[in-house]
DNA sequence: GAGATTTGTCGCGAAGTGTATCAGAGGCAG
DNA sequence: CTGCCTCTGATACACTTCGCGACAAATCTC
């Protein structure tokens, strides 16, 4: 997220989006607005928003169905505009993945207070994504050459890692004391759910650990938790270049 | 997160809490309820939970007060109960850090929805020993290394811990001379409730005990509370590093 | 296209965990 | 003190999960 967060409006009346885009405005956001599904696709693929502010009621595509297309990328918080009364709207916006809904006629300064709580929200949760890019990483004995896709040891001694390694160690590096399931490390690392009964990722932790863990019978850098899966229980050093 | 979601309901009025726990626990997730501010610290302390419900109106501690504690700790998401037309609590309710709001009298569907979304957004993976994570450990003559999940007595020889055998250890020492019943201690460890008969506990107990206690017959650590649960009664010290 | 490397699947043995069960400890009434 | 009941400790066993070697499929390299 950049530092002023960019609000993007999609509603059909003209004086609320100028209405709403205006108070954003004034109140330290920045703002752009949509007056249908289809113009807010264009600026979704032009822009960078960090939250779509989105009526229920449209002419052409509904705001249900956008709403739920949205939540389904997973990305873009969505806070619903629904008629007052409407609860089943709400409910339902609510189930299809919006982040938060507010019955119009509105007080938009209730609104600007759910538009930062859920920034909030999503700015915790930031992802850690692809921040080892490049970077030389320390944890354990070991550093991680990310450009290299080697490891080196005290002694400078190099280990080259095969692909699916080397994304599994970033996997578990870039979330380090957390432990991440086979789900989502699969996911992480091939992009993939798995399937019920897989035992890839077992195989790769094990042949990772090969390479890293000192005692293969008690191992200190990948620990394992039953029923849960996987976890990098040291600290980690970012090194810069 | 658990298994199942574990909701803590604070409000003071009865029947709203037995209506919404069981509500909540016909839909798939455990509740627990407190009926003012100083009985949920009492809980939170002694238990694991997902998300709390929380009135405005209470005797005692204000609602929002309370609101602000929790979200200054910044772990546990709040979803706030307000009167109806109260815009101004719900507003600074929000501003105050809460995830959510629901004006009262709220249809219990739409609590759920709210729930359940809030529980989508955080739910994220956790690390594996809460705040005692990387940390070293002293009770008695032992120190827990809960990276390794090792003990090592005074010559400095380990044992090894199973993972219930350390989230078990863990869960006592971040209430240490606290009595916890079996279904707190369930919780804590497996994220579930005990269930009616359930020896779990007991025997999970008994094989860690094995482990720290130096005299079975004469457990000094772990003490048995007759009728109410188990209880770690050293002191213990965090070691930093 | 042949060989080498990497990656996914299968299956066995080992370890961890929950349930059943029995024996003993502790409490209570008479 | 004695008998009875309940609760706890411990053993045994069944079941699940995990580690790893082996092999096959897929991919890469030259």
């Amino acid at each position: 997220m950049s530092n002023t967060p960019h609000i993007l409006v999609v509603d059909d009346h003209r004086e609320i989006r100028s209405a709403v885009t205006r108070y954003l405005e004034k109140n330290g956001m920045r703002s752009s607005a949509a007056k249908d599904a289809e113009e807010m696709d264009a600026m979704l693929t032009s822009g960078s928003f960090d939250l779509v502010v989105l009526d229920v009621m449209m002419p052409g595509e509904d705001g249900l169905s956008v709403c739920k297309r949205l939540s389904q990328e997973g990305q873009l918080p969505v806070l619903l505009l629904t008629a007052l009364g409407e609860e089943h709207d709400r409910i339902t916006g609510l189930e299809t993945g919006a982040d938060d809904y507010l019955a119009k006629p509105f007080n938009p300064r209730e609104l600007l207070a759910r538009i930062r709580a859920i920034l909030r929200r999503t700015a915790k949760e930031e992802p850690p994504a692809g921040r080892l890019a490049g970077k030389r990483v320390k944890f354990g004995q070991w550093v991680l050459d990310s450009d290299r896709r080697v490891i080196l040891d005290s002694a400078g001694q190099e280990t080259a890692l095969t692909g699916s390694e080397f994304k599994l160690l970033v996997a578990l590096l870039e979330r380090n004391r957390l432990v991440l399931s086979r789900d989502q490390l699969m996911d992480l690392t091939a992009g993939r759910a798995a399937a019920p009964m897989d035992r890839t990722i077992d195989n790769q932790i094990s042949r990772l650990r090969r390479k890293i863990e000192s005692d293969l019978l008690r191992p200190r850098l990948i620990t394992t938790v039953r029923n849960g899966g996987y976890c990098l229980s040291v600290d980690i050093e970012v090194l810069d270049q």
